[in-house]
DNA sequence: TCATTAATTTGGC
DNA sequence: GCCAAATTAATGA
């Protein structure tokens, strides 16, 4: 967990339920809270002038949804969805930076995580720009992975489907699906029950 | 539960 | 990569 839960609710944090498909803030509004996923994920994304769908980000159990507006007086970039049954807590912005004031600890945490958003944008950003399919899916998956604490190969269920990945990677759902069914082939991941292990 | 919709997969271009 | 069609899964009345 990113921030402590007892915290933030003892700076006005309240805790909201949300089913999945449900809106929780859209591209354009402005920010009045600190989003903290507690149970659940959420994906942030964008659709593009063709009405095609990029997600920018899938964020679960712990981490913070677009922090980075809380600091800085612009729009939301992107549009929230809850992709599962999931409770978020939200605090109001001032109270958050209040917190962020009387906690030292919190505020590092947040930077930390701020940074490590950062870091694997750029990672992410230079693996969707290569030309080659079976790249991208696999910045994706090592992404992914990279928030779980079993390492071992083949142990991490990719919790995205096709459709998803497609949205993630800029890809062709049909890509996607051939691309992951050479990589099976390959050896790079397995495939049960159209889930993806990695 | 059944009907409808969404997601997945395959094949042709 | 794009489109259409067939199959399967998920959703909801």
């Amino acid at each position: 967990m990113l921030v402590d839960i007892d915290l933030l609710t003892s700076y006005g944090g309240f805790i909201e339920s949300h089913s999945p498909s449900d809106i929780i803030f859209e591209e354009g509004d402005e920010p009045q809270f600190y989003y903290q996923v507690i149970t659940g994920s959420v994906k942030l994304n964008h659709i593009n002038e063709d009405g095609k769908e990029l997600i920018q980000s899938i964020l679960s159990d712990g981490q913070s949804v677009c922090e980075l507006l809380s600091f800085i007086k612009e729009t939301f970039p992107v549009n929230a969805v809850a992709i599962s049954e999931c409770t978020i807590i939200k605090v109001p912005i001032k109270k958050f930076l209040k917190l962020l004031d009387d906690h030292r600890q919190a505020a590092r945490d947040v930077q930390q995580f701020v940074a490590e958003r950062l870091y694997h944008k750029f990672i992410m950003m230079q693996n969707n720009a290569s030309k080659y399919s079976h790249v991208r899916i696999e910045g994706i998956l090592k992404y992914f992975k990279s928030f779980s604490d079993e390492q071992s190969q083949y142990s991490y269920e990719l919790p995205l489907t096709r459709k998803q990945l497609a949205a993630i990677t800029g890809l062709r759902i049909e890509t996607v699906i051939r691309t992951v069914k050479k990589m099976e082939t390959e050896k790079v991941l397995k495939i049960k029950n159209r889930k993806i292990y990695f």
